[in-house]
DNA sequence: ATCGGCTCGCGCAA
DNA sequence: TGCGCGAAGCCGAT
């Protein structure tokens, strides 16, 4: 097996042979980018050892799970200008409409190898286990989303952020190295492979997609060039100081970068190297990896190896023990999902915050925990608070349904956390006040920044308003 | 304004 | 076995 990609990113996920064929496969699914891809680069110096061209396959489902128009538009500017920057290297790229494993492993027959990225959630794990099972070839997994590979990181379910955080500082030195690039020696242009035309305007709309929630355009465009200008953006204007203004919500989101995580349309080796090179403060670059690499891939060890990541049984025994406790406690207000959606409770600050996501599809980090633990307090018990806040966190964040979610919301319930003060409702979980909002930042600047925001249709960085698209 | 207490479990020193 | 300490908590005492 060639080695220009790192061994430790490498899994093969059966003990097929390389047969012959006729190009080697690379099944695009959660790394959607063209670039700073070791999967995709992998698959490329396979084909040159193998004399052979590389075809790209994008499986677009239109039923991926929890998935509605406003994640698919934002997905689909991404692949458009992904497929464009692919067919320029000479490597095929083919969207087609279904099943993943099974559009995969229909392609695969005439390919020798089939390579793929890595994602961690169950369905993603399912699908490369039914495609190793069933594609008759060697299939090798290439993990290109974490900067530290998830099984270097550690092996078991970690319990905090401080008993992961030393293991991934230890290697992160060894892990910050750019991506070995080759140039394809076989071009994919003569294969003819059929494949959706999917470039051209409205193609999207034709698939009956859940429409139920509206893209949000005006604040995000899809794509690699949209978020590298963001971060340049960000680097720029926003890195100076980080460390200290991180959790003031009425100042910035941050460097906005989850969406685009997300959809593994930025590289989050590319986000760290270039935080590295570009911070003049030690303290501003070390608390941007802190977000980037310590909590993230927390996430990551969490959806790997808790089973239950996504139910209230995944959270951690003493959480859960004492939410029970409190189970009988009256609650301030208890308001129902619809008045939680159309954010028209007496909370303000929580009401911003759910306009901010409903508006917009992301949410400033630090209101992320305060909407969450509001949840909490506002539900008729803590199971119910866990499936709404998962629910609506899912339905509208352009990066929802992300490992960053499961240990998100399960960080309200006290996943990744320990215990505080005993309070009602919440037992000994931590809890969160308007009075700590006041407190702590410009609440009050949020609010009318989140009122202008929406108003105002939108405030992606003046340099970044160029098409994603055409 | 700042500080300690609240409470659990992990990891390390002993 | 003991001890220090931890995603951003809150509250009351000084």
């Amino acid at each position: 097996m060639s080695s220009v990609i790192d061994p430790a990113r490498l899994q093969t996920l059966n003990d097929r042979p390389i047969l012959s064929g006729r190009f080697v496969l690379y099944w695009m699914q959660q790394s959607q980018r063209a670039e700073w891809n070791h999967a995709l680069e992998f698959a490329v110096a396979e084909a040159n050892r193998l004399h052979l061209p590389v075809v790209t396959l994008f499986a677009f489902d239109p039923n991926y799970p929890e998935a509605n128009l406003r994640h698919y538009q934002f997905m689909w500017e991404g692949l458009v200008e992904t497929a464009d920057r692919l067919h320029r290297r000479r490597i095929g790229f083919v969207l087609r409409l279904g099943p993943p494993p099974e559009l995969v492993v229909r392609l695969a027959q005439d390919a020798a190898l089939v390579v793929c990225d890595r994602g961690y959630l169950r369905h993603q794990r399912r699908w490369r286990r039914e495609v190793a099972l069933h594609s008759g070839r060697r299939v090798v997994q290439v993990e290109s989303d974490a900067v530290v590979p998830v099984d270097e990181a550690s092996l078991r379910q970690e319990y905090a952020a401080r008993t992961l955080r030393p293991k991934l500082l230890r290697l992160l030195d060894r892990y910050l190295t750019p991506v070995p690039s080759s140039a394809p020696r076989f071009p994919a242009h003569s294969l003819e492979i059929p494949g959706e035309d999917f470039t051209r305007p409205g193609w999207i709309d034709r698939l009956g997609l859940d429409r139920s929630v509206a893209p949000v355009t005006a604040y995000f465009r899809g794509g690699t060039s949209q978020a590298k200008l963001r971060f340049q953006h960000f680097l720029e204007q926003q890195l100076a100081g980080y460390a200290s203004l991180r959790s003031q919500p009425q100042l910035t989101g941050g460097s906005t970068m989850s969406p685009y995580l997300h959809f593994g349309q930025i590289s989050p080796l590319y986000l760290a190297m270039e935080v590295r090179r570009r911070a003049a403060a030690p303290a501003d670059s070390e608390a941007y990896l802190e977000q980037l690499v310590v909590r993230r891939e927390l996430s990551l060890n969490f959806v790997e190896r808790c089973s239950d990541y996504d139910r209230y049984s995944g959270l951690p025994a003493w959480a859960r023990a004492t939410l029970e406790r409190h189970r009988p406690d009256p609650r301030p207000a208890i308001y129902d999902l619809d008045t939680l959606e159309a954010a028209a409770t007496s909370d303000p600050y929580w009401n911003a915050a759910m306009r901010e996501m409903t508006g917009t599809g992301f949410m400033h980090n630090h209101m992320r925990m305060y909407w969450g633990k509001k949840i909490l307090e506002w539900s008729p018990d803590p199971q119910t608070a866990f499936e709404r806040a998962l629910a609506l966190n899912n339905r509208y964040f352009l990066d929802g349904r992300d490992p960053n979610s499961y240990a998100g919301v399960g960080w309200v319930f006290g996943l990744h956390d320990r215990p505080w003060g005993e309070r009602p409702v919440f037992g000994t979980v931590r809890s969160m006040t308007a009075a700590g909002l006041e407190r702590k930042c410009d609440i009050l600047g949020y609010v009318s920044r989140i009122q202008r925001l929406i108003a105002g249709g939108g405030e992606v960085p003046p340099d970044a308003g160029g098409p994603a698209i055409g």
